[in-house]
DNA sequence: GGCGGTTGACGGATTAATCAGCCGGGCGCA
DNA sequence: TGCGCCCGGCTGATTAATCCGTCAACCGCC
């Protein structure tokens, strides 16, 4: 029984993620978890033959729930899932113990690619890899000034307010916000702030 | 120096809560963590006098973080925050060995009259208070209908969809939105998404 | 040097949301 | 029995958001 456990804290990215595992060969189940803690938890009782983790999480962070699990079970294979923001974060989890990291950014292919291999061989180490969120399931590659304006939209800000506190006209506010909805996939501002939050790009 | 920590992992909560205990004569320093895991990795280093901590909390749960921070320190007085449904929770955490607990419906007279109590008294035990959430800084005391309505919002739907996902009329899904916005201080739909968001209303 | 992505901007059409006030029924609580 | 609150509904007026296409300038990169 060949099991992988996701843990991401962010919803949408975890059922990105369990979806894409899901679908590499071999792999007959996908658990997932929200947070270091729950990965603690889960291991107790329930061993994965490969985690997938995201490096930033709320509470136990990254680096520690693999010091953590390491500890308790020298053997579990981890890869860290990352953004492009804390490679500190990744160069420390994998001096930590974990077996290779993916970057977010890269393909669907190469995350199967990826766990496949670390599946295949029980010694397998660092593979840097890519993984295009775009094909993740959702794309929440939003740009510095897209996020801005999703910032002002959680705030209850108008596209004229947000237009004035970043010196922009309306009409560019406007044009950002249909470029953001389109990337989120979100029908209107109420349902980007809310993707907004589930992933984590705003708080 | 007489300082407190509060813990919730709404920060919209968390920021009342500390406002609130700033109040409280002698109270010279209020902290303030998301989750259990930042209140353990927080003691190690800077031990409040009192913990004011939320029951429910994501990662580390209040009633497991009560006994780790206990058998660290077993002189640690928590008091545990509650809200209506998880009664469970409080009796799990004063078994635990938490001091007290307030409910969050309490008025904030009683909310320091009880750090007050326990910060005089270092025996103090068990004093079951409420704590009306209005008197808190902001009052997200939602009826279910508009909570469900503010979770159509947050999936995207208009309010015809969410109308006809509920069998009821666009128009009576207007009014409860207008009610919600005002309950939350919401300007638009996006600002109530955040704030449900926020405080914890959605997820 | 050109390609792609980002940014900023405009115009016009259409639709949806927001605000305000009001009403009747039901339910729990004092 | 009344008071307050939640619920569901309706109307009319006003404003803001959304969608469409398009365009020019800039920057990093191969």
């Amino acid at each position: 029984m060949t099991s992988v456990l996701v843990c991401d804290d962010s919803p949408l990215a975890r059922e990105a993620l369990r979806r894409a595992v899901a679908t590499v060969p071999g792999v007959e189940r996908v658990t997932t978890a929200a947070n270091g803690e729950e990965v603690l938890r889960r291991w107790g009782a329930d061993r994965s033959d490969l985690i997938l983790m995201d490096v930033r999480m709320p509470g136990l962070g990254g680096v520690e729930t693999v010091r953590r699990l390491l500890s308790a079970d020298p053997g579990a294979r981890i890869i860290m899932l990352t953004v492009a923001e804390d490679l500190d974060g990744v160069a420390l989890a994998v001096a930590a113990g974990a077996r290779g990291y993916l970057h977010k950014d890269a393909s669907r292919a190469e995350l199967r690619a990826t766990v496949t291999q670390a599946l295949a061989d029980p010694t397998w180490r660092l593979a840097p890899r890519r993984l295009r969120s775009a094909e993740m399931g959702a794309a929440p590659t939003l740009t510095a000034r897209e996020i801005q304006v999703l910032e002002g939209m959680s705030h209850g800000r108008s596209n004229a307010e947000i237009g004035r506190e970043l010196f922009l006209s309306e009409d560019t506010v406007k044009t950002h916000a249909r470029r953001l909805f389109k990337k989120l996939g979100a029908s209107d501002r109420a349902h980007a702030v809310a993707l907004g939050f589930r992933w984590g790009l705003v708080r």
